[in-house]
DNA sequence: CAGTGGTCTAGACCACTGA
DNA sequence: CAGTGGTCTAGACCACTGT
């Protein structure tokens, strides 16, 4: 059959040599050949044909190493112009954001959930303006605390845009987090992340048992859903929390 | 010819109907239909060959759009179960780590490097710990500033193992920063990158013009090369700073 | 052991983009 | 306009893993 032939065609079988023919195979040479400086930042690397002769495999097979390798920053790929060994490392790291209990119990602690305050008012100026609504759109203010083994582990300051969500007005967030609450509600389209520092004011400094002035680690987040702003929550941890990720 | 009569064998032009035909287009639907409600948190996909089928093409492009909607966290795979939607969005968040030099002056400002400090000594026991060598380890210790349009932008302390990179000892980091120089020198296989946040102690008060105690956010950075611990850096930026990311 | 995803192949056409 | 990457296809075999 034609296919076969195709496979009885292969002009040398896989195992005589140390040749590559998985994309995996393919990428780590060729971070192999970046790593040891055998292609340094802004060569050009051979083009995909070459290298598909070079590894003995399908064009595909080199494509999807070679596509893969630039999704991860080390290679800059242009039609016409090749692929480049990227000179200015503009790496980027990825970092996990889990669910906050799942968190805690992954550390093997008691995860512990409450609702400090709840109260339902117009949106602030500052929060009309960093969720793109009018004054007056009524939001649900939650400050909620998350313990791990009774410990303080976050602190939780969210905004909820009851314009767009009505329904979280009957919800009590007495027992479960808003967090876990939104996921389980409403999907959403598009997420901004911040990470920062601030200093604990008082009522930050009370909840997560540490003085006023403090360091915290802050991590912000802003939500929507189909063009419409969902919740915006900042999230601050106590003394010492570091986010981490290797690459 | 064989190929040729493939395409024509086509069941159905591509323009009949809105199927979507590129893995592209096949990402969003099943994005649309996630966000939608649809598929729900837990729920089976159809297995790729019916996915093929509805969308009237190939496996692989199927393949293709399930594997990065999976990569990017929507979706569960596992041979022999099927593909499911994520319950609990163990989403992650990727960041650019762009060189300092670049980020200032993509913002438009004047980038202005100075080397505050330089000596030569053995690693501390913290450092020695940290990075995974003896404290007998000859280390080079960096303090460096830099500054965009002259206000102070970025303080960073660094060390260098002189035992992995014995030719930094010849270096004089007065012009060029050591990650300029480094990303130039070697090239690394692992890197560890943490944030956190701090209290600003006399020195780092002093280099970025802020008050001691001030909460500064920090990122941290471990880089081996081969197994060999080559750097460890700490960079503080001043109040306000904040890394953002968007998905 | 059977079903589902994981990957490879040979070949084709398309879409940019630099000269 | 021509060279290079981007993607699709039909088909095959492999590798897990749940039943």
């Amino acid at each position: 059959m034609y296919w076969q032939s195709r496979r009885l065609i292969r002009s040398r079988p896989r195992k005589d040599g140390p040749l590559a023919t998985t994309f995996r195979e393919i990428k780590a040479d060729v971070l192999d050949r970046l790593t040891r400086g055998d292609w340094r930042p802004g060569d050009l690397l051979p083009t995909e044909v070459d290298l598909a002769v070079t590894y003995d495999c399908a064009r595909a097979t080199v494509n999807r190493a070679l596509r893969e390798l630039a999704e991860e920053g080390y290679l800059d790929r242009k039609r016409k112009s090749g692929t480049r060994v990227r000179n200015a490392p503009a790496r980027q790291a990825r970092f996990d954001i889990p669910l906050i209990r799942r968190e805690i119990t992954a550390l093997g602690a008691q995860y512990r959930y409450a609702l400090v305050r709840r109260s339902e008012q117009l949106a602030p100026d500052w929060l009309a303006a960093r969720m793109g609504v009018t004054a007056s759109t009524p939001v649900l203010h939650l400050i909620c605390m998350h313990y791990a083994d009774g410990h303080p582990f976050q602190h939780e300051d969210r905004w909820i845009n009851l314009g767009a969500l009505p329904a979280a007005r009957a919800a009590l967030f007495d027992t479960v987090g808003p967090n876990e609450w939104l996921v389980t509600t409403i999907p959403f389209s598009d997420v901004q992340i911040g990470f920062s520092a601030v200093a604990a004011d008082r009522s930050l400094a009370d909840n997560l048992g540490c003085t006023e002035g403090d360091a915290l680690f802050q991590m912000e987040r802003s939500t929507w859903f189909e063009g419409k702003p969902v919740t915006y929550v900042k999230m601050c941890f106590p003394r010492g929390y570091r986010m981490t990720t290797r690459y």
